[in-house]
RNA sequence: UCCCCGGUAGCUCAGUGGUAGAGCAAGCGGCUGUUAACCGCUGGGUCGAUGGUUCGAAUCCGUCCCGGGGAGCCA
């Protein structure tokens, strides 16, 4: 296998010499013949946004057999000289010595990514073909630069990256529905006496799961390397259908020891401030691509987060706002205790505030049982961070170190202590105030580049009923 | 899971009871340092599936399947 060609950004960025012919490699996007005698085929190869343009004259042997019917999608190898552009479009192209073509496209008509504007609805539906569209390929990238950006900022701030386990026998509590593992024969289940499924014969000798929250474990890993995060994928079997859900999906968790809710809202804020800002300078074309035909005004939307600050409010001053709200037509009445709904959370983020909003201090009712009660013993030291057009980005807590507050907690929601004995454990031993949250991956994604449904902002989607790729 | 909207050519859509259409794509021809190229011609359809109403159904009704939007749940 020869890697010893150049890719299209190179080549675009002016890197290749002017005096001797370069190799590049990709795929044909579109060609047109100028009865002068060339040929301009666009070549991708996903290295950048832009295409290069190959200009293939009709002396090469193979022009009337194979380029005059090369079409989108056919793999070639192109070798030429890299020379300045005389046409506007490109600052360089390729003056073909030889066009080799890799692999034809069986039949140009039936191929599904022709050379117009797609539903991404349709794109979905052919996910192993949809990179090579401009769409795919530039949030590809931008996925790949915000997840090093994201392990960047953490390993400057002196995090260490823990992998939580995948399987689990935890479900962290109220983070929804879950997927079995199992090797049990499903025709077969071996029974206990009082008629149960046995799953003490099951691989791990009881019950197990895909994981649905790296948290409990990550915060064993805090409480001892004091700064850490998680970043893998996550499993929910909710029965979603929605433009913010999948079934698998990747998560960001941070947990920091001898910190409270106010250092972990901090966290939140410059944590998507700098992965913001670096995706601004690395992503350009990317971006201007987005904001051209995604989202207008997308770039100024990412500079404005990256220089202002975020609102933060609690919970109460947040329900007062919204009672506040004249015209607002909310169709979940608002008062104090409620869960904050998609409309109230929208309300607060895209009209009152334009911008992201943490919101802190929520009832003790509405979350989890491992959140911190406050001193008022009504509300727990949880945060969200909205963003405007998502919704709600980040959830989070500083969490529970106090050994007999989390037991009380625990009883009040029915949870067995027993099951969750390792992490009582964590209180038992040097326990220390510690916070964290979870940034959902796709979701930021999606921000980032104004894609309306976090489906596209993941390879291959899995969402009730669809895991067909 | 609930509510709403859709499913017609490879793609995007029009057609709302009387012989199935357009643009793009594809094929052929013309023209051109072209770049969402342009001009002409041609091929291409079980109108999501199924049952019903009707002289006649893409069109009206029932059921089912699939897609999307919203809600709930959450990241």
């Amino acid at each position: 296998m020869d890697n010893s060609g150049f890719s299209v950004r190179g080549v675009l960025a002016g890197e290749a010499p002017g005096d001797a012919p370069v190799t590049v490699k990709g795929w044909v996007r579109t060609r047109r013949d100028s009865r002068a005698g060339i040929s301009f085929v666009h070549l991708s190869d996903g290295s950048s946004f832009h295409p290069l343009q190959v200009v293939a004259p009709s002396t090469l042997p193979n022009y009337e057999a194979e380029i005059l019917r090369l079409s989108a999608g056919c793999a070639v190898e192109a070798t030429g000289r890299i020379v300045p552009s005389p046409a506007r479009g490109q600052p360089f192209e390729m003056q073909a010595s030889a066009l080799r073509v890799v692999g034809w496209v069986d039949d140009p008509e039936t191929y599904p990514i022709q050379p117009k504007p797609h539903t991404l609805e349709f794109l979905r539906e052919v996910a192993h073909l949809r990179p090579r569209t401009n769409v795919i390929g530039a949030a590809t990238r931008v996925r790949h630069t915000l997840a090093q950006a994201i392990h960047r900022f953490f390993d400057r701030n002196g995090f260490f990256w823990v992998n939580t386990p995948i399987i689990t026998a935890s479900d962290a509590e109220g983070a929804g529905a879950l997927f079995r593992v199992s090797t049990l024969d499903l025709a077969n289940l071996p029974r206990t006496p009082a008629g149960e499924i046995d799953f003490a014969q099951d691989f791990f000798g009881r019950e197990a799961f895909l994981t649905v929250s790296g948290q409990l474990n990550v915060e064993a890993y805090c409480l001892a390397l004091t700064k850490v995060y998680t970043f893998g994928p996550t499993f929910r079997a909710e029965n979603s259908n929605t433009s913010r859900h999948l079934a698998e999906f990747w998560m960001i968790e941070p947990e920091i020891a001898f910190a409270d809710l106010s250092d972990n809202a901090t966290l939140a804020e410059r944590l998507l401030k700098y992965t913001f800002e670096n995706l601004l300078s690395e992503r350009q074309e990317d971006l201007a691509f987005f904001d051209e035909r995604i989202e207008k005004g997308l770039i100024a939307k990412l500079e404005r987060i990256v220089g202002s600050e975020f609102v933060r409010m609690d919970y109460g001053e947040a329900v007062a706002v919204l009672e506040r709200a004249k015209g607002e037509k909310f169709e979940f009445p608002v008062k104090w205790g409620i869960d904050l709904q998609s409309e109230h959370e929208r309300y607060l983020t895209e009209k009152y505030a334009k911008k992201p909003v943490i919101v802190m201090n929520y009832p003790k009712a509405i979350k989890a049982f491992y959140m911190r009660v406050n001193d008022d013993g009504r509300t727990v030291a949880a945060m969200d961070v909205l963003a405007p057009g998502i919704g709600e980005i980040i959830g989070g807590s500083q969490r529970e170190e106090r050994l007999e507050v989390l037991d009380q907690s625990m009883a009040e929601r029915g949870i067995d202590r027993e099951h969750y004995a390792w992490y009582r454990d964590l209180r038992r031993y040097g326990t220390v105030p510690h916070a964290g949250f979870g940034l959902g991956f796709e979701r930021t994604l999606a921000y980032s580049t104004g894609l309306a449904n976090v489906r596209d902002a993941i390879p291959f989607p899995r969402t009730p009923g669809n895991a067909r790729y």
